[in-house]
DNA sequence: TCAAGATGATCAG
DNA sequence: TGATCCTCTTGAT
């Protein structure tokens, strides 16, 4: 689930095995061959996370720069690795625990300068308490494009993905073909204050749970259905079943190239 | 056994 | 806007 909460958490959880340790890092998959040799056998200074991007640095220098794309996965388990299963692009083993990438989009290895240049060009992001959300709202207010689209552009703001944004504009009740431009300041601030509280509670659980309790099925009087991405949501991936609020039929349409979950009642167009 | 789809991003046209 | 890449799971045949 590779949204920005998914990454905070990763980081944090490689910085409690490897930080400060001497790590082994290959490549049994051989794509990253090169980068792995280079940081092998040194110690992983610190992992960090900026939007959808993590970044492990060594105290030698070098930066392995991961992103993880629509399906990729960085797992960590505890003990000794067993033989390679599948394509592990990188496996990094500690003293007491490994950790295995798979199916990233990104794995290579950079310096301190291009982290620079890839964390500038990321919006504010949600989970660091020294985001700006004027900046988001600027770029927000200043463009026809529809909100929905916004949300999902990196350089406006950084970790939300699809189903933050599909859950973010429900619970704004805004639809999400509605343009930047047309969004106030207000309603902004509400949407950025909701995503902080939304994500900051994905880090804790893993899980992207956005149904208040008042709205949960079983209040409602409906059954209870957890979605594949592991928690329970108000639109995203619901197209064809009743909304947890007004009973209306959620639908879905692609815009740029992605799904998208709205209820035609709770988001009216304006 | 094979195709489709998935929480993302980039590039060409 | 469409094609492409990355890997794995699910469902159809």
């Amino acid at each position: 689930m590779p949204e920005g909460h998914t990454l905070f958490r990763l980081a944090a959880d490689l910085n409690a095995v490897f930080a400060g340790q001497q790590v082994e890092v290959t490549s049994p998959q051989g794509r990253f061959s090169d980068g792995a040799a280079t940081v092998d056998g040194h110690v992983m200074d610190l992992a960090e996370s900026a939007g959808k991007h993590l970044f492990l640095r060594f105290e030698s220098g070098p930066v392995i720069h991961v992103h993880l794309g629509l399906i990729g996965a960085f797992r960590i388990e505890e003990g000794d690795p067993p033989e390679p299963v599948g394509a592990v692009r990188l496996r990094i083993v500690g003293p007491s625990a490994y950790a295995e990438l798979r199916g990233a989009i990104t794995c290579e290895l950079i310096d301190e300068a291009k982290m620079a240049t890839v964390i500038d060009r990321l919006g504010p992001d949600p989970l660091r308490l020294d985001a700006d959300a004027d900046k988001a709202f600027a770029r927000i207010h200043a463009s026809k494009k529809a909100i929905g689209a916004l949300l999902m552009d990196q350089t406006v703001l950084a970790g939300v993905g699809n189903v933050y944004r599909a859950e973010s504009l429900f619970r704004a009740r805004l639809h999400p073909l509605t343009p930047g431009v047309k969004v106030s300041r207000r309603r902004w601030g509400a949407i950025w204050a909701d995503l902080v509280e939304l994500m900051d509670y994905g880090v804790q659980t893993g899980r992207i749970d956005t149904v208040r309790p008042e709205h949960e099925p079983e209040a409602m009087g409906r059954e209870a259905r957890v979605d594949d991405h592991g928690g329970e949501v108000y639109v995203y991936r619901r197209a064809g079943q009743q909304c947890h609020v007004c009973s209306s039929i959620v639908r879905t349409r692609i815009l740029e190239g992605r799904n998208l979950f709205w209820c035609p009642t709770c988001q009216r167009r304006r």
